[in-house]
DNA sequence: CCATAGCAAGAGCACTGCTCTCTTTTTTGT
DNA sequence: ACAAAAAAGAGAGCAGTGCTCTTGCTATGG
């Protein structure tokens, strides 16, 4: 139920669409810990008190916009994938791939400060909701996805050597609880990948390549190629 | 000249190093954001304002605390390299890899909040000062030492595939800096390797891995040896 | 039409980083 | 040895913060 009863409803969710609208500026212009209720009030014109009916502290302003960017990074992700066919060729399996890690860095470089506040350290006291656990795992899952597909179309060379069997029983509970067909050592693999993706993009992110990797964008797509063959999406060779 | 001069040197040294102290203290129980001038003041009985006197703001504060934590956690990689004897084969030389990631994920887990300062987002107005910069290049270093010991004893098969000749450049020129002899692809991907296994320590430090990975210790064990694969270090079987 | 529930505003509390001034203590130069 | 200078401490104060409480106002529903 959805529906916007009256004119009080609807004044309400355009407030806290306007306060979220006004802290995301903020956000991305001073970073979250310079993020203060005072001025997002202040600048919407309103008192500071009156912005307590919307959000109860601080920390659920924080929260509402936690889960906006995982959506946001993970809505770059699906967006990339769904932009190219269902792959039928290794090829095409590593492109999308890649697609996905690009669109997700291009994102994280755009909104470094939204970027920081899901990937980087935890705000102080807080610990994720439930709410936050299902967006966060959208750009997992696109990642699964393009193995899933190219594991139904006989694309995937599953990894030869074997697993320590308690992390194949957890790649075996993470496939049932996700619903994907995939051989759990593949998918092992490809929850180390996913998070090794995000080593990447921190370190690019957080200024941890400075004076060391200057050709971002090369290194990048080659080391998620690199990644793509790890879980075994084993690419051909490509110019350039 | 580190000579203590007088009962003032020697006075403000010992000053100093409780102020970190206390500060670290704090750091460790509330996080960086709760990190106060006046609280740390408070508990050494001491005038807020007589703090300014050791360091001139908050931010400073801050940053001798990272150069501390830099410098701890790549004093434990640099121990737990050290502990094994130069590699003589490969699975020696996975072996110190593994060692080193090890060393570094347990300081991580033992000091959540200092690994948050350093490696999670960057605190506000911050950019790190040149002082950080070689201290925080002492977990890569000690990576990069076991490849340049493996190659020096002809363990190390160069990856096959080419690098963008760009990347190739990049590593030339980390190559020549850190003055290491090592093929230019294999250092390009041990940047990368680098940055991946924060990936995983991240991961798991900031909670990401909570109801997904429940066998920490064996994932983390597989993927760093894969990760050593990555770069060159072909790893025999193992059992478990 | 009126009681009620939701909303806004202001004052206020306890806290923060930081600056300024004033006093005390220690070092230094003659 | 004594005065001048440098360093250090203490306190008050400013501007800002998150958050609470009380006081009015206004729109909604019986």
């Amino acid at each position: 139920m959805t529906v916007i009863r009256g004119a009080r409803e609807r004044a309400r969710s355009e407030i806290t669409e306007a306060i979220k609208v006004e802290a995301r500026r903020q956000l991305a212009a001073e970073g979250a810990a310079k993020l203060s209720l005072r001025a997002v009030a202040r600048e919407l014109g309103m008192a500071s008190s009156a912005l307590y009916r919307y959000f109860p502290s601080r920390d659920e302003l924080l929260t509402a916009l936690i889960v906006d960017a995982y959506d946001a990074v993970g809505r770059a992700a699906e967006r990339a994938r769904d932009a190219r066919p269902a792959p039928a060729t290794v090829e095409q399996a590593v492109t999308r791939w890649c697609a996905i890690c690009t669109a997700v860095r291009d994102w994280a470089l755009a909104h470094p400060h939204e970027y920081a506040l899901i990937y980087g350290s935890p705000v102080p006291g807080y610990q994720a909701p439930r709410t936050t656990t299902e967006p966060a795992a959208r750009v997992g899952l696109a990642l699964i996805g393009v193995l899933r597909d190219a594991h139904a179309a006989g694309l995937l060379t599953e990894p030869a050597d074997p697993l320590p069997e308690d992390v194949v029983a957890d790649a075996l509970a993470l496939g049932a609880q996700l619903g994907v067909e995939l051989p759990p050592t593949v998918l092992a693999r490809s929850v180390g990948a996913w998070a090794q993706l995000f080593g990447l993009l921190s370190f690019e992110v957080f200024g941890q390549f400075n004076r060391v990797v200057e050709a971002r964008d090369p290194f990048f797509h080659q080391a998620v190629r690199q990644l793509a063959g790890s879980v075994g999406l084993d690419a051909p060779q490509e110019e350039g």
